[in-house]
DNA sequence: TTAGGGTTAG
């Protein structure tokens, strides 16, 4: 491809003379006009007499004579193409958008959606503010100009280019083009996909304030994306925004805010999605196979499998049949918990009710005997999917990679990663990253180095898991100081930090019995506005123990309490162990002996 | 153009 030339500002001149015909520069001259006879001749598409036609003229003049004359568009489209491949040229954008306005005036969308295509393929795109520049002056139509800017957005949204579209969504305000649904709403969906979600937010806004049409998709949307990023109070006043606006959310609306509530929620989840789900019935909407699933689903995830098998029942008193995807959270859920017979007679189920196992039902299968460390039987069933036409992917492969790491067989993980590149499928971060973990394992960090150039050779770019591996084993050796220097690396790359990375390096420091660092790890969290989950507490409450800070200990308890976390059973322990065994009675015994029953 | 399931780090 050539590149275009830039925009001429001002008035048209005469350029991109084609080659050859250096010598004429005449245009056709108007008493004289050539149009009829160009125009049945790009009609008929007699493109070499054409060429002889054009000796008297250049390539560019007479695309300027197509553009200002009546004639049909879709020729002049056909010209255009032509010549720009029969001259080796590219014509100027002022002209490709006079153009689209003439295309979009005869309503020839679809023509305008492949040409637009040109302006976004290249690597080495035109700039959007040229683009929109272009468009206002090369045309005086302000609805065929607020076509074009919609369909530019459309165009870049289609072919992964979010973030010119959201470039293109700011420019439309400036020149006060229309926007309308058709282009807004993938937007916000891709948006939401690339995980820009304050962006997808100042669509929404802007859309709403600049009066742009927005339908029910448009809010699932925004409400989608704010779930995912865990804002759950916004994503409610988005559906109470809906509603002022006349517009009642439906099953999409309720699922998306339920499954928002099973992810993301904290303290009561369920409880609060169940509430949803009483407010969604309250206003007649039915919950769908979708809505049973989500709810399952988050039971599971929220370790109550009882609770998940009620609203399977449930689910089916309603007449709804399971789906496989109901079938695979509750296989996986049992996997989880190491009940395999369990697992598979809920599978026996699945194919009874007439459903055929898919590769997450195997997936999930295979990792439960991973997990047990039942690596025949995992490649048993390995091969039994493949039997079956199942293609393996590669979570399927980075599952068993994992095991065999785990188990110390370092060579049978290197070797399923040979055989998963003949099958096509190429290892991912977490591919490397179950390598990576097994290697710190083993301390051999020799390999470990290999392994992280030839990610950066391949095009992978190590991740905030990477680092939490290289933090954790750092911090194992006892080098928990240059662990943490690991975070500032990790920042400087655009990582951030999570709990996993900030609970690892506070646990490197408590074994050191370095408790001033681990406590200001703790400081350093909170000042990132990353609130101590129970795992943190969990580490600092044992570093204090170990170091005999029994007071202290139970003055984080006491702490996390009123943070409103809840003790899990590793707190127990802790407690039981280190505290009340050695005669200390911590305020919150009573508490700790309702989980203990629990 | 909107909602659900499977792998890796504490």
């Amino acid at each position: 491809m050539h590149p275009r030339p830039k925009l001429f500002h001002g008035k048209f001149r005469l350029g991109n003379i084609s080659p050859g015909n250096k010598h004429s520069l005449r245009p056709f001259s108007s008493d004289n006009n050539p149009l009829p006879i160009v125009t049945e001749l790009i009609s008929n598409q007699h493109w070499r007499s054409l060429k002889t036609h054009l000796l008297d003229a250049n390539a560019t003049t007479l695309l300027q004579q197509l553009l200002d004359s009546r004639i049909d568009p879709c020729l002049t489209l056909r010209y255009y193409k032509w010549s720009e491949e029969e001259f080796n040229l590219s014509h100027s954008l002022e002209h490709s958008c006079m153009l689209l306005h003439s295309l979009a005036n005869s309503k020839e969308y679809s023509k305008m959606r492949s040409f637009l295509y040109g302006f976004v393929k290249n690597e080495n795109h035109i700039s959007v503010s040229s683009i929109f520049h272009a468009i206002s002056i090369s045309g005086d139509s302000f609805c065929a100009g607020s076509i074009i800017a919609d369909m530019l957005i459309l165009t870049y949204v289609n072919h992964m280019r979010s973030h010119l579209g959201f470039e293109a969504f700011k420019r439309a305000g400036d020149y006060g083009f229309k926007l309308s649904v058709m282009s807004c709403n993938p937007l916000l969906s891709a948006l939401v996909k690339n995980e820009k979600v304050e962006h997808m937010e100042y669509v929404y806004k802007e859309m709403i304030r600049r009066r742009i049409e927005v339908n029910v998709i448009s809010f699932n949307t925004v409400v989608n994306g704010l779930c995912k990023v865990g804002k759950l109070n916004k994503a409610s006043d988005v559906v109470l925004d809906m509603k002022a606006w006349g517009i009642l959310p439906d099953v999409i609306t309720y699922n998306t805010l339920i499954g928002g509530y099973c992810k993301k929620g904290r303290i009561g989840k369920m409880y609060k999605a169940d509430a949803i789900l009483k407010e969604m019935i309250a206003s007649e909407v039915r919950p769908n196979e979708i809505t049973f699933n989500i709810l399952i689903d988050g039971f599971c995830k929220d370790e109550n499998l009882s609770a998940a098998m009620k609203v399977f029942g449930e689910m089916q008193t309603q007449g709804l049949k399971p789906t496989v995807v109901t079938y695979n959270s509750l296989i996986n859920t049992l996997c989880l918990e190491g009940k395999l017979d369990e697992a598979f007679c809920m599978l026996d189920e699945m194919v009874g009710s007439g459903l055929k196992p898919n590769v997450v039902t195997y997936n999930a299968l295979i990792n439960g005997y991973c997990k047990k460390g039942k690596m025949k039987e995992a490649t048993n069933l390995f091969d039994d999917a493949v039997r079956q036409g199942i293609s393996p992917t590669v979570i399927t492969y980075n599952t068993l990679i994992d095991a065999y790491c785990k188990c110390g067989r370092m060579e049978d993980a290197f070797a399923l990663r040979e055989s998963m590149v003949d099958r096509g499928i190429f290892p991912n971060v977490s591919t490397y990253n179950c390598l990576i973990a097994g290697l710190c394992r083993e301390g051999n960090i020799a390999v470990v180095r290999k392994l992280i150039n030839e990610m950066q050779n391949k095009g992978l770019k190590v991740d905030f898991v990477t680092y939490n591996i290289l933090v954790g084993a750092l911090c194992k050796d006892g080098q928990s100081r240059k662990a943490a220097r690991l975070l500032d690396e990790m920042v400087k790359i655009g990582l951030r930090p999570n709990h996993v990375t900030y609970n690892t390096l506070m646990d490197g420091y408590c074994r050191e019995e370095n408790l001033r660092a681990a406590l200001n790890v703790k400081t350093q969290m909170e000042k990132e506005r990353m609130w101590p989950n129970v795992v943190t507490y969990n580490v600092l409450i044992k570093g204090l123990c170990k170091k005999g800070k029994l007071k202290d200990a139970n003055g984080l308890l006491n702490e996390m309490l009123e943070k409103g976390l809840v003790p899990n059973r590793t707190t127990y322990e802790i407690v039981k162990e280190e505290m009340v065994d050695k005669g200390f009675v911590p305020d919150i015994e009573g508490h700790l002996y309702n989980i203990s029953g629990s």
